[in-house]
DNA sequence: ATGAAAGCGCTAACAT
DNA sequence: ATGTTAGCGCTTTCAT
């Protein structure tokens, strides 16, 4: 027997019928003791491992499902492909990763897989759709898809998010109880609505304080170390210095962390900065980051719950999950240094 | 018609046989002009994506390939995948991760994925198989495999990896250079290829600048953040503490930076630190890292060309390619205090 | 409780 | 250059 084994060599060996076999292996509860047992030792003998394209081709499902991010390449998205894949895992479905690269064509190209049989169901990390809004919704009919993190409105669908706003309004909560005032907010890439919810949970934390904010105090960047480094910059060439910073992710805060050092100024004695995802290495960091931790893992985990009831066949009410964020206070915050 | 469109759809609206239709859209050349583009369009019009797991159990391919890891949860790992991932797309492949969790049991489901058509090749990143030697070699009997990174010795495998001796003893040549010779290395999880390979460039270096390296200047940890900070508190409570540390991986030279910091010794006018990776965030850090850089999206783009190779049928000699490493010279490296 | 037979959608011999 | 036919390996009616 060249290649491996197929189901109608243990029929044989067996001395059963193919469909006997498959209601064996299948544990369907229809083959009786000494036939069932028998047919467990042939493939088990035989190493018997069933052809996962004909099985699919024939129950027209994939088993898998496809995970899209922006950028399979930020370690950002790393644990909440861990909770995916352990939940899916459980569920016996197996996980592709989808990278976009904010290219609308890649995009169209994974909502293709789910037509062709490539994956049954998507969890969507992203904030777009490479369509109108009135093509979306023709094309998302149906389709079993979870937003996780970002959101995408109008369309129905369910999502695993976090409260951006109450967790960046709780950060800087954190500031002024310090005893900050002159406060500035690097943002991320406004008009992206996480972007625009971080600076919103700024802005509410300033106004419920009644502190006003100054012009220019909002720079806009777009998440990544460099722009953190040179919107710190300017920031602190104006006359009226912010005594503190909360910078819309940890990689911008680490650029303007970085920045603040060469300008001179220690952190958190002379400036305190907070980020907002709590990476991986936040903690090792220098000083150590105070951060909104996002629960990465569990909003995998979650995102690949809800999926796996639409695939139940469940009506998912397009509800909106959300997961509860917490502070991490650490060494770079502190009260300023006049108070 | 309800769902998708097949074939043979495509066959009746465009008065040909379904045969007709398969020719024309893999583009063997064997369909004439004026029904080829008729064809097309209907195709087109009907959005037609063939069915995968039907092309698949016909052609006994799955087009995908699986990268199998320690822990996807490592950001190490990514621009590899990346590299992969990129190389595989542009050959029509798709990319499955693998995670065994240094667990034996997952790492066989993995090879089992070979056999049951999930994936048509493999690239390994680890270092150790699930078998004894022999069954090693029985098991792997011709499956198309390619290991990166590390190294599977005895099976014949193809390997992309880095000159770890090579590049380790111009890093400790670097900090040599700088006039240290009290210099310490603390290790990967000997006796794990990489990490003895590390420490014999370690060895290298010191021998050949006949500097003897004193008992317990190699302790052994394990690649994570806390060994790095425990072993290095132990190398300074010693009488005879290094100047210079050569670290096995960035992660632990970040504990070891951390560490030394809450001793109160300064990175790198008290002591200097040599990491290797660069991480992503290496150069973030405060003092930014001295460290080996791999070229790990090159790395992924080699193993997935030479897998590619293995798939087309060529017969890959067992050939060892080894990819250029760069030392980073930064700012967690300065000549010691005394010279 | 088991067997026989059909068919999932596609491709590739083999015809013509 | 195109059509006919068979079959990839599995699951699932429908019989018995």
């Amino acid at each position: 027997m060249a290649g491996p084994a197929k189901i109608k060599d243990i029929a044989a060996r067996a001395g059963v019928s193919p469909a006997t076999v498959s209601r064996a292996l299948s544990d369907t509860g229809l083959v009786a003791e000494p036939t069932l047992s028998r047919i467990r030792e042939v493939a088990q003998m035989l190493n018997y491992r069933p052809n996962v394209s004909a099985r699919n081709l024939r129950t027209q499902k994939s088993m898998a499902v496809l995970m899209v991010v922006r950028d399979v390449g930020n370690p950002f998205y790393l644990e909440i492909m861990k909770g995916v894949e352990a939940t899916a895992r459980a569920a016996g479905y197996s996980v592709l990763m989808g990278n976009t690269e904010n290219n609308a064509e890649r995009e169209v190209e994974y909502f293709d897989m789910l037509r062709d049989g490539h994956a049954d169901g998507m969890i969507l990390i992203t904030g777009k759709l490479p369509w109108s809004a009135e093509e979306s919704r023709t094309h998302l009919q149906g389709l079993p898809v979870v937003v996780a993190l970002e959101t995408i409105e109008g369309m129905g669908l369910p999502h695993v998010q976090i409260d951006n706003v109450g967790a960046s309004r709780a950060a800087v909560e954190h500031l002024i109880g310090l005893g900050h005032r002159a406060i500035a907010h690097i943002c991320g890439p406004i008009p992206e609505i996480m972007a625009v919810r971080r600076r919103e949970g700024f802005r509410q934390a300033m106004r419920a304080a009644g502190i006003a904010i100054p012009d220019g105090y909002e720079p806009v960047g777009d998440y990544l170390l460099h722009s953190g480094e040179a919107l710190c910059r300017e920031l602190f060439e104006r006359p009226d210095r912010p005594t503190a910073v909360f910078v819309a992710n940890d990689e911008m805060a680490f650029g303007a962390i970085n920045e603040l050092r060469r300008l001179g100024l220690d952190v958190p004695s002379d400036v305190s900065v907070v980020g907002f995802d709590d990476l991986f290495l936040s903690q090792a960091y220098y000083p150590p980051l105070t951060t909104v931790r996002q629960p990465r893992a569990e909003i995998g985990q979650e995102a690949m719950r809800q999926l796996l009831r639409v695939l139940a066949g469940e009506k998912v009410e397009a509800e909106t999950l959300e997961m509860p964020t917490t502070l991490q206070i650490r060494g770079s915050t502190a009260r300023p240094r006049s108070i």
